[in-house]
Formats: structure tokens, C-alpha cells, sequence
DNA sequence: TATTATATACAGACAAGCATGTATGTAAAT
DNA sequence: ATTTACATACATGCTTGTCTGTATATAATA
């Protein structure tokens, strides 16, 4: 039973990206060995090279399958119509993004392999290019909502939309790595859609 | 020449950690062999066996050379009595964190080190609390900062102390993580300064 | 439709290179 | 005389990449 019929083969190959982010997460990629992936997804090193050219494109795959629907979830709710007010897609977007990755554990472990588990030097320093890139086109999309903002009027008096947009970056970059960093014990899970709601409330116009 | 003075020895132990310093950035602390190390120092592995049982003890001497150091720095002027606004304490505090990061090579490197070049699993999952206990301290510290600003008056009226230091504390993580992770053609650190002081300005009273 | 050929999707074996930890040697400081 | 501060040598265990084997799905052909 080896020639497996192309459905098969792609559940081995699903297999196998789950059974590597199992693995990354416990042992970090580092020392996450093909074996002990190829083990934990119940085939041989020989499959996972077969789908695979080596572990930084199994990385990177990893990666992509929950990096990119990330993004298209967020940047909806952050351009989409049906909110007057785009300081409330601002507010959405973020809530949305912290929220999936509360409640979706391989997002979340995704999340954590890339921050606290992943050396990013030689084949892997691109990667941090690759989530770098992103966090700066993030930081422009906030800044167009901005500008948006205050031409709406939304925006309180006196406030640059450009200074707010580098503000938020920051909130939400640092959200994101205290969040996963933080200690079981903590409660600050249950404080970030309070901290967001504060963070925009801070640059809303004071009603007239 | 073998058995050195005890002041010589003590230089070999600082050039352990500086060679240290310098392999774990360039390959990441997992990459990082004790034999690449000792060369670059000019030593063999025998002389960093002698000075540190493993990798991990040499890591965390490393780490607390520059940690240390840094926090005493900050929290000097957090607490300072010089500033009459807490606020301009805070201000000051995470103004002048940043341009040691800037200005300092040594220092940046170990927080890129820590940030981007080390997996937190196994025997370095204890680093990763070791960096979020002071996170959280950090936390009740400016806490306790805009407490104080409340009580003097210089904080805006109708924020609330706490939320303000969750903010702030969100905030300073993500510029940390922004500054050490962007590429070098943007013009974030010339920012940092002017972010912050913008940061602050949001939650400042109005003059009357 | 039946047969054949070929590409597929792996499993298993192999050699080679490292990295680690330890054990031992040793010359000088104390 | 003894301890110190290393250097050197050694054995061991991984991990990787590659190479080969192979049974079967699928396509080509008749």
C-alpha cells in the first residue's frame, strides 16, 4: 500500500503541516527534527520529503495557510461599508483579530511558533522580512482609516491621523506579543477588547 | 601558558560572553555550537566549560549583564523627583530606554537576540517568564505613575489610571518589537522619540 | 476493454558530518 | 603542594540528505 490516489496524498501532506506545527510548538523549529514530525504524523522522513523540500519550506507553508486568511478576515471588517464610522472598523478589525486568536488554537499556535519559537537567521531571516512587510502595509491601511476619520469628522480636533496610526501600530504589535507571551495566570485575555475599546475612545471626537 | 591570573581569567570570561553575544546574534542561539563561540573568542570549549556549564548558563550571563542594568537605568528616572508631572517621569523613562537601545550596540544586540534569535522551549522556556515578569512589573509600575498623575492633576479627567497604563504598556512592547524587528530602510527610530511624546501628549490635561 | 508503461507516493537503508559532554593532560599561580 | 584555568582527545548520539526499492494509481495504447 504505498501509490496512493491523489486525495490521499494530499490528507498525508495536511497531515503532515499539522503534525509540524504540533511539533514547532513543543520543540521549537530549531529542534523540531523531520523525524519526530514524520512520527508524530504517522509516516516516514521519505514522505515529508517527497511533499516537501526540506523543513524551511514546510515552515513556510505552515505558516501560509493561516497567515493569509488572517488577513483577508481583518482587512474586511477594516474597509468594509458598513460601518459610519471608520474608527469603529478600526475597533472591529482589531477586535476581530484578536478574537480568532482566542478562540482558534492553531491560529494561535501559528502565531506562537513565529514569535517565541523560530530563530530567524540564514534560510529563516527572510521570514522575518515576510512579517515585517505586512506590519508596515498594516500600518498604512490604519493610516488611510485615519485620514478617513477625520475628514468624517470622527477623529477628535487636534490629532494627526498619520501620529495615530503609528500609535496603534505599536498598541496592537505589542498586544500581540504580550498576549501571547503572558503568563497562564494572567487576565489579560479578558482585558483586550476592553483595552481596545479604551485605546480608540481615546481619539474619538467628544460628542457636541 | 596555561593557568592564568585571576584578572585574566576574568577577561576570558567576558570574552566568552561578548564572542557569545556576537555568535548568538549572527546564528541564532540553537545554531550557535560552543565550538564557534570558543573560537571567536579565542579559546577552545574547554575554557567555556570551565566558566559555564552549558549554553544556557552563558545565555542567561549574557542576558543579565545588559537587563540589569537597563531596568536600574529606566526605573531611575521613572521615579525620579526630579519631574513635577509623572507623566514627564514616564515620558522620560521609555525615551531614554530607547536610546540606549539606539545608541548602544551591545544592549540592542542582546534584545534582538532575545526577541528574534532564541526558541523558548525546553531549558530557555524559564527566559521567556524571566522577560515576562518584569513586563508585568513594568506594568505596575507606570500603574502606579499615572496614579499619581490622577491625584496631581495632570492627567486628563475621565481617564482611568489603569487602563492608561495598559495602553502605554501595550505600546512600549509593540515600538520594542517594531524597532528591533523593522528593516533598515524605514525611518521608525528616528520616529520613536516624536511617538512617544506624542503617546503622553494624548493623555495630558488640558491647560486650563 | 484489457494490457502495458510510466509516474507517483511513499518506506527504508546508508554514509557523513556535527555537536555535545566528559575525561584527561598540564603548566603556571597561589 | 595543590589548585586553577584552561587545551586536547575521545566516544557517543543525532540529524540530515540522498539513494534505492516498490507497490500501486493513472495514462497510454491496442
Amino acid at each position: 500500500m504505498v501509490r496512493k490516489t491523489k486525495e490521499e496524498a494530499e490528507k498525508t501532506r495536511k497531515d503532515i503541516i499539522d503534525s509540524a506545527r504540533q511539533v514547532f510548538h513543543q520543540c521549537g523549529v530549531g529542534r523540531s527534527t523531520l523525524e519526530k514530525i514524520a512520527k508524530q504524523a504517522g509516516v516516514t522522513r521519505g514522505a515529508i520529503y517527497w511533499h516537501f523540500q526540506d523543513k524551511a519550506e514546510l515552515f513556510f507553508a505552515m505558516r501560509e495557510d493561516v497567515f493569509a486568511p488572517m488577513v483577508a478576515r481583518t482587512d474586511a471588517l477594516l474597509f468594509s461599508d458598513d460601518f459610519a464610522d471608520p474608527l469603529d472598523a478600526i475597533e472591529a478589525s482589531l477586535k476581530e483579530f484578536f478574537r480568532v486568536l482566542e478562540d482558534c488554537p492553531v491560529v494561535r499556535e501559528v502565531f506562537e511558533i513565529m514569535i517565541s519559537r523560530c530563530e530567524y537567521v540564514d534560510e529563516f531571516a527572510s521570514v522575518q522580512e515576510e512579517v515585517g512587510r505586512p506590519a508596515y502595509v498594516f500600518l498604512e491601511k490604519i493610516e488611510s482609516r485615519y485620514q478617513r476619520a477625520a475628514e468624517r469628522g470622527t477623529l477628535r480636533v487636534g490629532l494627526d491621523p498619520l501620529q495615530m496610526a503609528h500609535d496603534t501600530w505599536a498598541f496592537t504589535s505589542g498586544l500581540l506579543h504580550l498576549m501571547l507571551g503572558c503568563q497562564k495566570g494572567s487576565d489579560l485575555e479578558q482585558r483586550i477588547p476592553a483595552m481596545i475599546s479604551q485605546h480608540m475612545a481615546l481619539r474619538r471626537a467628544t460628542a457636541d
